[in-house]
DNA sequence: GCTGCTATATAACTCGGGGTTATGCTTGGA
DNA sequence: TCCAAGCATAACCCCGAGTTATATAGCAGC
């Protein structure tokens, strides 16, 4: 049972001879009369009566025809979309961020590249950084979006901007005061922040001992944004990116950490494969909305 | 783009590697090969990346397979219905009957039939009589049943039973009191019944010849089923044909009409196409039907 | 750096389905 | 009775899908 026997019996239903049928597919009479027996040879039942030199369709036709013909029009279906898809009105852009950068940069820069790409499928899986350099050496993703550089072979990492590290207090803390916080109106704080197996946790400690100082993180987290219910219920103070649309999640003040610290936005592609020009275009989308982000 | 591609496609990103493909498929690593290659040439873009001696599915690929992996499962479905109707587990039996019959014997026979083939499809069609044989002609309808007799070349009529004209009365009519109503008793009360064109209507039309009298129809209706709120709402006495279960359409009393009056119910088959075998079995059940009515 | 192992590609071949044209047969209507 | 309409058959061609045999390209391990 092929598509073309599927046709050809909906075309023979549809005209009553087979000489319409044949005419409607702008083949020859022989050439249906021939695919319809075939069809019905292989299938183990006639699903048309020849009487009196006419063909009346059977019962069973009469059952498969439904089916028959919507499968058929699914497969033109699918041949008009494979037809988008070569002239590229769609296509599948897969881009793997870590939480903050999906919540600080990708809007921002979905949002140009869709009004240039209106037809375009996209993809946006977040993950842990971990992951994501995997999931580009395999193929599964087009685009990884994180805060911390990539290192694995296969894979080409390329900064393309910095996200402060800010600070997450309650509005009615005293601290909120300030204009900026550093490790020494920090230091007798419960923070929340990451933990210095990070990298993100590596380079605040270094900060805190640059200052002679060192980070106490009472509250360790992983994911950024799980620091603001936490900030909110007054726990403590977090020190996380800037990225993340913190006004967003609540009642929260950020306020500039000292000195200033970021860390790199980094976009990851595969070295093997071959950059599309989605992804190309949704890199440039990236960087507009970084430097955008600053006004 | 054919139903087999769509099967060797799916298949290849099923199983990674056109080897593992070819194997789960039964055919050779060089078959799936080429009918990818093939594939690949019709739709006019790549679907999977040659990358160090291993296939990489391309986004193309990745939006493709969704439909065409949807479409095979499809056709697997229909060839597996295809089957079964094959094997007779599935059939189509298409009646048409006019509205009494509807209501009076096919429930009883359909049920009798559906007990024994559970599978088949039952289209039960309503139609007026003059449409059935028609479309009988055409094909479009295995069997007809009607209360009258169809006459026109290329159908066969057989009758397969009586119909007793009834009396259809209010309860609380004085002539409810009555066992029977004959034209002498129906004289002088609001008539509600066929009109003197139909067959229905002109047989009436004699019975009341033969007692001298004139049958008065001041309400003429042309679906019996119609009567039942006339009737029930005092606008008059109906005389119909006694096959429809009146007592389920309201607070009716229904009489015998004197002297007895009958409709032939009629079963109607194509001279030309085939009897199936379910027809005759219909045939059989509807003829049970009718003698267990008397009971 | 060589050696297998794995996976894909190519070549040369067969087979069958779907296409063609030419033609014959049946049937129903003018 | 004859003609037109419609289906079937025959003889042929082409190409897609299958085969086997073999070449080629990465990659892992010694």
């Amino acid at each position: 049972m092929n598509a073309r026997q599927l046709e050809v019996f909906r075309a023979i239903m549809r005209h009553g001879t087979l000489t319409a049928a044949a005419e409607s597919l702008h083949v020859s009479q022989p050439a249906v009369s021939k695919v319809l027996r075939h069809f019905e040879s292989q299938i183990g039942y006639r699903l048309f009566e020849r009487l009196g030199g006419r063909l009346v369709p059977t019962a069973e036709a009469r059952l498969l025809i439904g089916d028959a013909d919507r499968i058929f029009r699914e497969i033109e279906a699918l041949k008009v979309f494979s037809d988008r898809i070569r002239d590229k009105q769609v296509g599948l852009l897969r881009i793997a961020a870590s939480a903050p950068a999906t919540f600080g940069l990708l809007p921002a820069a979905a949002e140009r590249f869709r009004r240039r790409n209106p037809g375009l499928r996209l993809d946006l899986i977040t993950l842990p950084a971990e992951e994501i350099g995997e999931r580009i050496v395999v193929g599964d993703i087009d685009l990884g979006l994180t805060m911390v550089a990539l290192e694995q072979p296969g894979i080409r990492s390329e900064i393309i901007g910095r996200a402060e590290i800010i600070a997450l207090i309650r509005p009615d803390s005293p601290l909120a005061k300030h204009d900026r916080l550093g490790p020494a109106e920090l230091q007798d704080e419960i923070l929340i922040s990451y933990g210095s197996s990070t990298d993100q946790g590596a380079m605040l400690d270094r900060v805190f001992q640059g200052k002679g100082l060192v980070r106490k993180t009472q509250i360790e987290i992983t994911l950024s944004i799980a620091a603001a219910p936490l900030v909110q219920r007054g726990l403590g103070i977090a020190l996380v990116d800037g990225l993340v649309p913190w006004e967003s999640f609540g009642e929260l003040a950020v306020r500039r950490f000292t000195p200033s610290t970021a860390l790199d936005i980094t976009l990851t592609t595969s070295t093997v494969l071959p950059k599309s020009r989605f992804v190309r275009e949704f890199t440039r989308d990236l960087k507009a909305a970084i430097s955008d982000r600053g006004r």
